[in-house]
DNA sequence: CCAAAAGTGTTGGCCCTACACCCATGG
DNA sequence: CCATGGGTGTAGGGCCAACACTTTTGG
């Protein structure tokens, strides 16, 4: 892959990064996995989007690189959440005869930093450096390399935290203006569980920072929703000021 | 360090695993640091305890590995918390010095591993491997090398959100029997916050896995406080119930 | 008897849950 | 006019925070 002896475009073999990108497809939560082509089958197989580091290259910025090679995107928010160090992630040598193909690097021990994200389904570009990508719902993933299907699970149950923790992901993921329903069926999917609808308008109005606009949905078959759009100086202003005190 | 070809005892020298110790000591959230001798200066520097780890290692024997050699202690739960790969980790001459000649390896780029626990202060004994160690004030904390201030700040912060979720780690740090008033006082110090004392007991006394003793704290020159202990099958049995809702 | 820490209840606010009906729109 | 989802309020329970006095012990 790489052609110079320029740290900046030098593989380092030992640490790699692997994206697990959440998306909602079908009213399924779903994660963007890539072809990975076997050389001399034409199997076509499936692993998360990821690759070696870099040199001189920071772990953030590689989660970020990967990110917008597997979808085109740039500004969603990517959240470390596990590095996964366990020998026997290679103990499956077809794993790792493909990443030698890949990397054109003798593969020993590899550490990987897993990464996390929630994106927009539609805006994904497909990728022409790693194969095309492919939205999966969690519930249904095939055989996947390495410990990806462990990875992946760890996501999930991350991302619930990370959501608790800190609401505005779920803006970035949603469009700039959204009715309550889309809002609440994100987070249904998400937690996998029900939410009670009038609990959930009552919520959202006292936020704060999830403001009505005078827009409404058109064209639907019943009454038509109100548009809301994410305050995000509302939003930071009111956590600067609970971690304040 | 090593002296056979046997992976077990080959280190790997791109990944590392550091572990940030903490406990309390005179009433103050503390972090042990082992020392750190710098070949051809008398000068002493500290430095969180951490090492390579090994060609066939787990990340997590790795960490339980140094927990051991720096504390003696085994059984604490550790939980890893981030990775640090910065470029600019190694940006300090001294500090890749000092870790060629403690490993005898050629050192370029090192990801590592951070791990966290809380440690009974009492229990530790000083290794004889990596020097000793000592507990040091996390107010009061010299200059390290690395990133190593950016992940006792990082671990101090994680601790928290760990202890809201999984109780249980404060009662592997007090002794088998304590009394309601050490165990505020670790949460007091842990949150760096007083919290009210009716308050406290109310909630401990209706969590259901902190129960009463028959023994009470001699030798007080005031009123003797009941000592409590931590049922951990009832712990585990609520834990339990609440994941299967 | 004094100092020092142990232990104990009540109240109000906030947030969460459960729950049922009318409204607007397109077809 | 019908099917479909949009939108709304109230009541009860649990959890948290605030708050002051009596008890026990050793010296």
């Amino acid at each position: 892959m790489q052609t110079t002896n320029n740290p900046k475009e030098t593989l380092y073999p030992h640490v790699s990064v692997d994206c697990v990108l959440l998306g909602i497809h079908d009213e399924q939560l779903c994660v963007l996995l890539t072809e990975r082509r076997d050389a001399g089958t034409d199997r076509t197989e499936y692993k998360l989007p990821g690759s070696l580091i870099y040199e001189t290259e920071d772990l953030d910025d590689a989660a970020y690189r990967i990110l917008n090679e597997a979808t085109g995107l740039k500004r969603v928010p990517l959240k470390q959440f596990r590095s996964f160090g366990s020998p026997r992630r290679t103990a499956n040598k077809e794993d790792v005869l493909w990443l030698e193909n890949a990397s054109k690097l003798k593969i020993g021990r590899i550490i990987t930093v897993a990464y996390l994200a929630l994106c927009k389904v539609k805006r994904l570009k497909i990728s022409d450096r790693y194969g095309p990508a492919q939205w999966t719902p969690i519930a249904r993933l095939p055989r996947l390399p390495f410990d990806h299907e462990e990875i992946i699970a760890a996501a999930v149950r991350e991302i619930r935290v990370w959501l608790d923790m800190e609401p505005s992901i779920v803006f970035d993921y949603l469009p700039q203006l959204f009715t309550v329903s889309q809002l609440r069926r994100t987070y249904e999917i998400i937690y996998n569980r029900n939410i009670d609808v009038r609990n959930f308008h009552k919520k959202m109005n006292s936020l704060g920072y999830v403001v009505q606009t005078d827009e409404t949905e058109q064209g639907m078959p019943h009454r038509s929703a109100r548009f809301y759009r994410f305050d995000k100086k509302e939003y930071h202003r009111m956590r600067n000021k609970l971690n304040t005190i």
